[in-house]
DNA sequence: ATAGCTTATGCAACTAAATTGCATTTATAA
DNA sequence: TTATAAATGCAATTTAGTTGCATAAGCTAT
């Protein structure tokens, strides 16, 4: 994605424009699935692990990323493509772990069907997580 | 609960009875709600560790407890209440997280609704967690 | 009941991930 | 261009999860 697109996006979330995240916000676009911290210090080596986890937590804040929980006990980030900010996320989308290739991806058009809880729960926010086999995989 | 149907409930799993394993299933039991292995090391002081880890990994394997997806990074289980077995988990209940306490529990009556993913993916497992107040912190 | 075999436990050590403090560098707005 | 606030890198710490090995305990067959 050209520079000024990101850069745009940086921007348009109130955030300073750094090389990290230009560089990490590009990867996320590029890669189209959610990448752990670890991802981007393998694919990013050239920022420190602190600097990465730095600019994760300001991404979720912003509302660029989104966390996807997984119980395998690393934490994941996806893409935000609908408009969130700080204090409103709003993702509505079912989350696919691959068993084989360990990917983790979103999938947009999937929206996680309506619920229900028993008498005096609140609803804030619903997760949900298929595990199965990808495409590619399959 | 009476120390006869807990070594009963661990002889049908085919696990040797000791205290540790009595202690921890009795206290899963007795809170109803979902634990880590850090809440096992809080409140049985007794014993190491590495044994509660140990008890806990025999406990999914053996189809005692189940794992519960969660974005907070620490693990966290649940008992089984239906009938499982190492090789066949029967869970099909939605959790709940309360963002208050931070207490998650297994809502046993609350089945996780059917879904369809894209052509192409291949569904083995499905979890849903909601996050929200639990009745006692409303 | 006992002997013998198998499994569970505790301790120490190690890995991996997440997190904090602080000095330095960099981005942005005046 | 300069002043200010924020981001970065490095070092160090915390926390969770994991493994190896010697010892202790549970279980089964005699
Ligand atoms: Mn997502
Ligand atoms: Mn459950
Ligand atoms: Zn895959
Ligand atoms: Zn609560």
């Amino acid at each position: 994605m050209p520079s000024d697109e990101l850069k745009s996006i940086l921007k348009k979330h109130k955030l300073r424009i750094t090389d990290c995240r230009t560089d990490v916000l590009n990867l996320f676009i590029q890669k189209g699935s959610a990448l752990s911290q670890g991802d981007l210090e393998h694919q990013l080596g050239a920022y420190d692990r602190v600097t990465l986890y730095r600019t994760l937590n300001s991404f979720l804040q912003a509302g660029i990323l989104h966390k996807i929980p997984n119980a395998t006990g690393v934490a994941t980030y996806g893409l935000c493509h609908h408009t969130c900010s700080p204090n409103d996320h709003n993702h509505n989308h079912i989350h696919f772990k691959c068993n084989a290739c360990g990917q983790i991806e979103c999938l947009e058009d999937k929206a996680v069907p309506q619920i229900s809880v028993p008498k005096g729960y609140q609803i804030e926010v619903v997760n949900m997580i298929v595990d199965g086999i990808c495409p590619s995989c399959a």
